[in-house]
RNA sequence: GGGCUCGUAGAUCAGUGGUAGAUCACUCCCUUGGCAUGGGAGAGGCCCCGGGUUCAAAUCCCGGCGAGUCCA
């Protein structure tokens, strides 16, 4: 029983005549206008019906349909408007990629803060859902990118308490039926074919209503009626076992995928012949796959009746294939065989598609974020090219889908693939490498290669097992591959989360004190300003002091807090922090002001005259890195301060010098122009529109209106404080780029007066080097590297002549005490040198069969004992016998042993022992 | 953001606290009419940087830099 069953008695269904049916095969509730029909339609109740058949009057490209669809719903009212990027991050921080035309409006439109673009509207939206991944190409039907068209309506309850950014009812849920309806009847669909399925949405702390439409055994869209919220008191339990219930706004969220009415009006075996069919065409060519007309018969039958089984993912199809393969009267092995390449043909097609937009909308491949899921796609891609034998290069094969999407950025698509797929291949290099080494070491032995290097392999070295499988194979080596695997990496990274710290404040003793006036976007220049303490708060640290207006900028978006002092008549006191919550603005002070007071806020200028310098520069070095590197450079982050500042970017290759020296010139070419800075306040909307998402460099602010800074033709959102003119900013100068992550590169740079000090900081370490080397700053490089050379050169004559010393030593020319130890000749002598000098001379007595007792008493005691080969006497123990009497200890090989210890002034009495010790070592 | 792995000769890598190695590439010599090849000799190392532990660190510990990889 549907929970919500009262929510589909529609008006429309009743004046239509439709009936309300339970389907006896799934238990689902359905409305149809088939009083004769039994069953909801959908798979696996029913079969697809539309194969060799098509659905609709007339066959439709891609486009074709996207544009029947839009201008479908323009007739009828809607506006359209123009698709968001598939990179959802650039307007929104809680989920990576775009899934959803809705998506395009959440949080802000959909909860009634910010009125959407147009209402009611069309759309029809890329999107990229990665957890279909593995069942792309083989279903039939499922692909990882696709559009997803809508008509969305927003509305607000009548009786609804609160004020909303749209208001009144545009329409609900009958006429969302009636003009589904419409539309397929205007293509062509015989109405009385078409199930409207009952089937409750909850997703995200949001619920409603939904209807699935269903023709010709086809899901072809799901008409969502978002109208709850997760609330513990609600009244309604829905399938996931929390309790909703009825919000303000009410918004109508449809969607039709693209592909699948394409397809429904083609009747293609597959989704993806109706989708792809050139670049179908192309790869079938290029991986040289041919079949007989008998074959291609074969295939269409076998994908016919995959569309009748309810497959959902991966191990289905493969259980499914045998089920098929009886029901043609085939060898399962012979379908498969015929089947496999043509699915990874068309898996090939999709992921080419899924990174054209990725890329195109400015993602870089990257160990983080939607950089690796791109990264994780164009791995996946390239083992499918190389497994099917498409040998075309990869980056042309996603450029023929840029094309197609008409992205403009298509030579920078094809340089980051290029880039990626070489880095691909020299990590499949190493890893072959490091696979093939241990294949070897355990064919050796004749043990399987363990588990525990298996795992350490992926999750290391991002090796797949089947690739180790395969190298070892071929070594002679065996691996068992659990089916489990991958939840054994799981488990490896399943260590304790951190957790976030505690909120904030915990204080909300200032929650009903109006916003404070914040002064400093009216005249950023000026640093003092009077006010009226409002309220002061005892702090352990200080105090918190709230002003009705002030010039102080809380510390956000990367800009620390401005400091300064505020001043009665009486006292001053000092602010050490500014912070802001909710609008209201705490000044963190040494001293209390005393509540009621008018106070003189007096900014450090200086301080904030560099942070300003320094944010402005922000705007500068990130637009002129856009200029250097490309477009599709963004910020990852930034830090300003007094001193210097950073700035992450988004970038697929290390930036080198010569980078850094061209962004550097850009940067100081636009401080010259001298142009100045503005500041705007449009409705975000409008802001997006004319700018684009590349407005949300430094994060995504929150509201209707937003504010702009214009620097030259840059144009960013932007909370910060910024000098009028780029002159102001003196000079930039870039210190430092690093690699933080992979794809994301840090720049330092330091703007101003602080400019100078770094160029000035680095002379004096150029000066100091070039004193220190008496030649002049600009031979500083060239002497550096004579002398390290000289310095190497002197270490190996040195070397040479402590092995020529140790040889004349041995030769009996020093003062060594020769003591006859069993058949041997012992040489024991102090020589007060390195242990390299030591064991050279130990090694030139060896050379003359004699036994080498040698001291040393430089800083600590040592001894080289060495032995001829065959000597009875343990040279190990020799050493551990002598290192024992000044307090140590040591030991080696028993031909060639070192030791030593702290105490120099036993030395000499240690040595006079030696003889002994080596008579009782040998007697023992 | 977190986990894991790696950094040694030009390249690829051995080296479990005790004298820094192999293979290829390089230079020279020999074999040959010449080439492929074969034989021999040689050169080439701040063992990534800095600190710590130790009599002793390429090796163990901490920090930094550089690279790779898996996950959210």
């Amino acid at each position: 029983m549907s929970e919500l069953a009262a929510e589909y008695q529609l008006e429309y269904f009743e004046t239509e005549g439709f009936v309300r049916k339970e389907c006896p095969s799934c238990g689902g509730h359905f409305w149809t206008r088939d009083h004769e029909r039994t069953t909801c339609g959908e798979p696996p109740c029913e079969q697809y019906d539309f194969i060799d058949d098509p659905g609709f009057d007339r066959e439709y490209t891609l486009s074709e349909m996207r544009e029947a669809f839009l201008s479908f719903f323009e007739d009828h009212g809607h506006e359209r408007i123009d698709p968001y990027p598939v990179a959802a991050n650039r307007w929104r921080d809680d989920v990576l990629l775009t899934q959803a035309s809705i998506y395009d409006f959440q949080p802000l439109v959909t909860s009634g803060q910010t009125p959407p673009p147009a209402n009611p509207l069309t759309v029809s939206q890329p999107c990229i859902r990665m957890q279909d991944i593995d069942n792309v190409g083989k279903t039939g039907r499922h692909t990882m990118a696709f559009e997803m068209m809508a008509h969305h309506a927003f509305n607000v309850r009548a009786d609804a308490d609160e004020e909303y950014a749209y208001e009144g009812e545009v329409y609900w849920k009958d006429r969302t039926v009636e003009l589904c309806d419409q539309l397929l009847d205007s293509l062509g669909a015989d109405i009385e074919d078409v199930t409207y399925i009952e089937d409750p949405w909850v997703g995200g702390g949001n619920a409603g209503p939904a209807i699935e439409v269903i023709y010709r055994g086809l899901e072809l869209a799901t008409l969502v009626f978002m109208c709850m919220e997760q609330d513990p008191e609600g009244e309604y339990e829905l399938k996931d076992g929390n309790t909703y219930s009825f919000m303000d706004t009410y918004i109508v969220d449809t969607g039709y995928g693209l592909e699948r009415w394409t397809w429904m009006s083609q009747g293609t075996p597959t989704v993806y012949e109706a989708v792809y069919p050139d670049m179908i065409a192309f790869l079938r060519e290029n991986a040289g796959i041919e079949h007989t007309d008998e074959a291609t018969e074969l295939v269409a039958r076998a994908a016919r009746l995959s569309g009748q089984l309810d497959i959902d993912d991966v191990d289905d199809v493969e259980a499914a294939r045998e089920e098929i393969a009886d029901e043609l009267g085939v060898d399962v092995a012979e379908l498969r065989e015929l089947v496999e390449p043509l699915e990874q043909i068309y898996a090939i097609a999709d992921h080419c598609r899924t990174l054209a937009y990725m890329f195109g909308d400015g993602i870089v491949p990257s160990n983080v974020g939607t950089g690796y899921l791109a990264r994780m796609v164009l791995r996946r891609t390239k083992r499918l090219c190389d497994t099917v034998g498409v040998d075309a290069p990869l980056d042309e094969l996603v450029d023929m889908q840029a094309e197609r999407l008409a992205y403009e950025n298509r030579d920078t698509i094809r340089d980051i693939v290029r880039t990626e797929v070489e880095k691909y291949r020299e990590t499949l290099e190493r890893g072959g490498r490091r696979v093939q080494q241990l294949a070897e070491e355990y064919a050796q032995r004749e043990e399987p290669i363990p588990l525990e290097q298996l795992i350490e392999l992926y999750d290391s070295h991002g090796i797949q097992p089947d690739m180790v499988a395969e190298i070892a194979s071929e070594a002679g080596a065996t691996v068992d591959v659990p089916d489990d695997f991958y939840s054994l990496v799981a488990d490896r990274h399943d260590t304790a989360v951190g957790q976030d710290e505690a909120g904030a404040t915990g204080d909300d003793r200032f929650a009903d004190l109006p916003e404070t006036e914040q002064l400093y976007y009216d005249d950023q220049g000026r640093t003092q300003f009077e006010a009226v303490v409002l309220d002061v708060a005892e702090r352990e640290d200080g105090y918190d002091v709230v002003l009705d207006q002030t010039m102080f900028y809380p510390e956000g978006g990367g800009q620390p807090a401005d400091t300064g002092s505020l001043s009665t008549d009486d006292a001053t006191v000092e602010v050490t922090d500014v912070q802001i919550e909710g609008g209201v603005i705490r000044h963190r002070t040494d001293g209390d002001p005393g509540k009621g007071e008018f106070v003189m806020g007096q900014l450090d200028a200086n301080r904030r005259r560099q942070l300003m310098r320094h944010h402005t520069a922000t705007h500068i070095v990130m637009h002129a890195a856009r200029q250097v590197l490309g477009e599709h450079v963004r910020q990852a982050g930034a830090q300003k301060g007094v001193t210097a500042s950073r700035i992450d970017l988004r970038h697929y290759e290390r930036i080198d010098r010569e980078a850094v020296k061209r962004i550097e010139h850009v940067a100081n070419e636009l401080v010259r122009e001298n142009v100045s800075v503005t500041q705007e306040w449009p409705h975000r909307h409008e802001a997006e529109a004319e700018h684009g998402f590349d407005l949300y460099q430094g994060g995504i602010p929150p509201g209707t209106n937003i504010r702009l800074i214009h620097v030259a033709e840059d144009v960013q959102a932007c909370g910060g404080t910024h000098v009028a003119r780029t002159g102001d900013i003196g000079a930039i100068k870039i210190r430092n780029a690093e690699r933080v992550q992979d794809g994301v590169e840090r720049l330092t740079f330091a703007a101003g007066d602080a400019a100078i000090d770094v160029t000035q900081a680095t002379e004096d370490a150029l000066y100091g080097a070039a004193e220190a080397l008496d030649v002049s700053p600009d031979e500083v490089p060239s002497t550096a590297e004579r002398f390290f050379e000289e310095w190497k050169a002197r270490g190996k004559e040195i070397d040479d002549l402590k092995e020529q010393l140790a040889a004349a030593r041995a030769s009996g020319a020093s003062g060594g005490e020769e003591v006859a130890v069993g058949d041997t000749t012992a040489v024991v002598e102090r020589i007060d040198a390195d242990m390299d000098e030591l064991r050279a001379t130990a090694n030139a007595l060896v050379d003359d069969d004699k036994i080498a007792v040698l001291g040393s008493g430089q800083e600590s005691a040592q001894f080289v004992v060495a032995v001829p080969e065959g000597s009875a006497v343990n040279a190990g123990e020799v050493v551990g016998e002598l290192a024992g009497r000044v307090g140590g200890g040591g030991g080696g090989p028993p031909d060639f042993a070192q030791g030593g210890g702290p105490d120099v002034d036993a030395l000499e009495d240690a040595l006079e022992d030696a003889p002994d010790v080596l008579r009782q070592l040998l007697d023992a």
